[in-house]
DNA sequence: CAACTGTTGCATCTGATATACAACAGTTAA
DNA sequence: TTAACTGTTGTATATCAGATGCAACAGTTG
């Protein structure tokens, strides 16, 4: 999976993992019905404890973005049921809120903010897509 | 200060001042010179114990925002240092990507983004501004 | 059955968070 | 100088999240 962690950053582990598969999840690297790296096998891998990777694991299940199976595995799930349009603006509003704050803090100016969210958008899904 | 804390959201309460400091500074509510209410103050106010409203201010100081003066108070600091835009890229398309995440999941389009920081510059600057 | 999956119980360790009581030290204005 | 405010620090206590280790249990597959 090749998921780089960082141990000194105070970001829980198990949270570096879930914010990496989801961001796999997001850009298609990861698509319905892929199976992830067992929990032995990533916890082999990153040099960490099984139950790490199950905590990171199970947080998605509960999400929605994967579904554990004893005894076969954690894959991907479908698309989730999209949301209200309200209901997004809320949430995301909150996390724009802080970027914003952040920004401000270095000086960046909001065309420079925007131009970035525009990049990142590129980044992850490609010019063509919304 | 009128800072609402959750009690019940996993987010350190230090935290939720030192994001509500941020925010107010960023929008400019809160602007160079200004003094903060004393830690004893806030504390009081917020129903908090001291060290705690000491600790967000001293997560300010170090981050150059504020400055703490022994017997006279905690000031909000003179605006930044402009960091090199490189620099600044790099931080924000962090946040950037972890916001496009949580919109992906939602079902948001790249378009719906863009629109929701546009949004967003807009309540914290006004629409003149940059 | 063998070899893989996820799941769970038990115990331990560490560090972050938050609290309480108390005292110390610097600044300001009456 | 004194009173009343500032931030700072020492000690201690309690709680919880995070991460680990060992071991066993349970479901799936070939």
């Amino acid at each position: 999976m090749h998921i780089h962690l960082n141990h000194h950053s105070g970001e829980p582990i198990y949270r570096q993992i879930i914010e990496a598969v989801k961001f796999r999840i997001a850009s298609g690297e990861l698509s319905e019905g892929t199976r992830l790296p067992s929990i032995r096998e990533l916890a082999g891998e990153l040099q960490i404890n099984m139950r790490t990777v199950a905590k990171a694991y199970q947080v998605l299940d509960r999400s929605g973005l994967v579904v554990m199976q004893q005894g076969r595995g954690v894959f991907v799930t479908s698309p989730q049921a999209v949301l209200p349009v309200r209901q997004r603006r809320a949430a995301l509003l909150e996390h724009a809120r802080r970027l914003l704050a952040e920004a401000t803090r270095m000086g960046a100016s909001s065309d420079e903010v925007i131009e970035i969210m525009k990049s990142a958008t590129e980044e992850m899904w490609g010019r063509a897509d919304g």
